[in-house]
DNA sequence: CTGAAAGCGCTAACAA
DNA sequence: TTGTTAGCGCTTTCAG
């Protein structure tokens, strides 16, 4: 009674092996797509598949191959400008593959940061797409790249840390914006970075101790560009410019609102990312200030929505998407085995001039 | 020699059970956080598995336990507004319950949809939250339920399909939305639609046959909702100002500029989602045609640029975090074993008034 | 509370 | 080309 059972639950390989009246290595043979098996034999398996309603079980597999075929992506937040599209770009590169995609969003906390790299490495990702926050010693991703797991860094890099990066040289690029606004002008220029005080303290500091560090994180690295910039045109800072009030619409939103607020207001601002720039552009309108006649806004990242709003934003765009596919590549080739020494990719970035930016007729 | 060899790669629960002293049974009961070991044989175990630097394999526990506690999303795109928003819900909910979530694209290809769920059911993903493309026999939706994996459904719906469903109501949404623009004086009414010719055919047939199989689609319903107050209204229907282009931004900007250059063009636009929205927003304004003035917009989805935008965009929000939280919610219920009848929320849309939308006064 | 042994579904030698 | 056999790393009876 025993033996004539019909096979409970979901059909395995030794059922369809059965079925087809082969062993279950043969049968396996044929499933897997894998060694040799004669043309009729594996019609004959596959029919007894799709019969049955097998379906393979990745776990198994990967158990034994070792390989789950399956990328970790670990960024802030899905729904920023830069890393939806990068993440766009990494899933269409890993698709294309073969490759699934594990999503986790830290919102720049540390510690779901490491809940996430863990869970994915118990997972036995092959490999993993790291945007990492700031702070902290980095051990989890340490230990990670000790164990042979690939990683790849997105849009930052840590100091120290054996791992390929992916992204846009920060420093020259916010040089760039920088004496854009300069060669308007423009003196009193304001940075809506979204960092942290101490990380701009450590980063602005006259005696530029302290720079190696900061400068490996993407804010670190953009005010470092300010501030070559404004050092190189003998253009003094004021602190009160630098505003460091978090990543969100509603922070460049409040700190714009503060910095049009002051009696020596600044007469350009320069956003560190898309969302401060929604909130700086939002915190013009509302003040009644005229863009670009009575200020000038440069945001970085170029988005859906740059180019309708009114004035049109200029911006440093970033290639975001360009910049997931990259970092996908390199990945999936580190998990092919190539070796080869640690690499830096910086796709280049490109300076699209719209209407937010005027000249400043020294008064 | 064999039997003091270190062992290789990385600790298994063998290693820890032998560097502790114990049993792999009890060793795995520490590890794993299941059964009961005295405290002092826990603490033993664990310093061991943090001494060999021990890390779980989630493979072998899923394949026993049944269970991987992993969550499969499959949606058109996550770029797009309303799914972004959606999948920060899903995931924010899934990470809250120590559940990772599995990724994947469709760009409304049937075959990306098909190839992404028997990959993620392969994997033995616990669940999936599916946003189905439009067409097809949906058989492979139906296998998985049948295999009695949980589907909840986002956003849209499938005629005959046992799956729980998360999204809005549509057609009262829409309903709604037109006849906010009656009532403002509009009855040369547009719809960016984003869907095909032939859905579209069917749900507009003066007949209404064919409605309950297109009003399963999102695009369906809402044209249902807009023909439903257009009737109610007395008001005919143009056929060449119901626009059925794609649903990029582009898509939008076209089929809005072929609209505007009509002799007898429409006094409003109603966009059926946000990608449309912004390019309808762009063709008026390089018309430079006067909105609300000349035309009127009204879109879906509230996105971080409605109000940013000049005029600002009157739209009907969708709460699409908190339906993203509800399928999530309804997912996680079901897998953990929820029995009763398959469940429609609905979730309220609600009609944010700013100022793109104006009173026509007959001409 | 702890241990021995069986086995999840599959692949990978090794033989035949 | 096909079959036999031995596990992958873990959990789970069932004894003790």
């Amino acid at each position: 009674m025993s033996k004539s059972v019909e096979p409970r639950g979901i059909a395995t390989v030794p059922d369809v092996a059965r079925e087809a009246g082969v062993s279950t290595a043969t049968a396996a043979r044929a499933l897997g797509g894998y060694g040799s098996v004669r043309e009729s034999t594996r019609e004959r398996v596959l029919a007894a598949a799709e019969q049955l309603g097998y379906r393979a079980n990745s776990l198994a597999r990967s158990m034994i191959t070792g390989s789950t075929r399956t990328l970790g992506v670990v960024v802030s937040d899905i729904e920023n400008p830069f890393f939806r599209r990068s993440l766009r770009g990494i899933a269409d590169t890993a698709r294309a593959q073969g490759f699934e995609v594990l999503l986790a969003n830290t919102d720049e906390e540390l510690d779901k940061e490491e809940t996430a790299v863990r869970l994915m490495t118990e997972r036995r990702v092959d490999g993993l797409v790291v945007c990492p926050a700031d702070g902290g010693d980095r051990s989890h991703l340490r230990e990670v790249i000790a164990a042979g797991i690939p990683v790849v860094l997105l849009d930052r890099s840590v100091a120290g840390l054996q791992a390929d990066t992916v992204g846009i040289d920060n420093r020259k690029a916010a040089r760039a914006a920088t004496e854009h606004l300069l060669a308007n002008g423009h003196r009193e220029i304001a940075i809506l970075t979204g960092g942290t005080p101490t990380m701009l303290e450590r980063m602005l500091r006259p005696d530029m101790r302290g720079v190696e560090r900061a400068s490996a994180t993407t804010v670190g690295a953009r005010a470092a560009g300010f501030r070559d910039a404004m050092t190189a045109a003998g253009v003094p800072i004021r602190p009160e410019l630098i505003s460091s009030g978090g990543y969100r619409r509603e922070d460049g939103e409040a700190e714009t609102a503060r910095l049009l607020a002051l009696d020596d207001r600044p007469t350009a601002i320069l956003a560190f990312d898309a969302m401060q720039s929604l909130g700086a552009f939002h915190a013009i309108a509302r003040a009644g200030i005229r863009c670009p006649q009575d200020v000038s806004l440069l945001g970085f990242d170029d988005t859906e929505w740059a180019d309708v709003v009114s004035p049109a934003l200029t911006v440093v765009a970033q290639p975001a998407y360009e910049i997931g596919v990259a970092a996908c590549r390199l990945l999936l080739s580190r998990i092919e085995g190539a070796g080869g020494a640690v690499a830096h990719r910086r796709l280049p970035t490109e300076l699209i001039e719209r209407g937010s930016v005027g000249p400043w007729l020294a008064t």
